[in-house]
DNA sequence: CCGCATCCGGGGGGATACTG
DNA sequence: CAGTATCCCCCCGGATGCGG
């Protein structure tokens, strides 16, 4: 996998965005912090355009860089619960901050700009 | 230009990621934070290992969403000159955050990890 | 000095179907 | 319920060469 290892960056904000850049990762650690530990059921719902497959892979990403822990209950039907990790936990603030600044960007210069349609789901 | 329009965003957060995504639009902001206007090729010469192509391409996306105010002078030979406009500074509190988060994970998670080495150029 | 044009590959991400 | 397994597409980003 080239997520292991080989990781070159120019400093350290890229690891950082390496780690919560994947196409669901705010969202899933978003929903993770703000409501506690989930199924994987559970956080399918919440992310209804998300696909099965998807949503393993960027949990199991998450998994392995240590911000989100998953629990495996060995019972029938399987159950399995995700929850977030001290690291992970640390990261909620800065995504507060992304979202405070998203909207404002909206606000303002999403007006400014010509033909641009933002359309949050 | 798929950037323009038809953005889909799940939330405000994900615009943000949008807009400093790019592989080296965060080093960018920052040098420009930092130390202020910079001419083309005082960036290129920050960034040993990009290309032009992707120094301009880079630096049109962030003037296109307004993080960034570019200059030219009608001159022989060229100059032009890059600056954060008043939306660009706002981004910085946000990259020196995920710049200490960064940092401190290296320290702790990084070492927990097996084969697994983040390089700093 | 600053930029554009062209060609190209690699991987992230989507749709669909199947399984313990 | 919670995943694999395939197939495929798109586009980001790199290399190289011209041009005003």
């Amino acid at each position: 996998m080239t997520r292991e290892s080989e990781q070159k960056f120019n400093c350290e904000k890229e690891l950082t965005l390496s780690l919560i850049g994947g196409k669901w990762k705010m969202i899933i650690l978003w929903h993770l912090g703000k409501e506690g530990t989930k199924r994987f059921g559970e956080l399918k719902r919440m992310l209804p355009n998300i696909t099965q497959k998807m949503l393993t892979k960027q949990l199991r990403e998450l998994e392995e860089d240590k911000l989100i822990h998953r629990e495996v209950y060995p019972v029938v039907p399987p159950k399995v619960e995700y929850s977030l990790t001290e690291h992970g936990e640390t990261l909620i603030p800065i995504l507060e901050s992304m979202y405070q600044w998203g909207r404002k960007y909206m606000d303002t210069v999403g007006k400014e700009k010509d033909n641009v349609q933002y359309s949050i789901l």
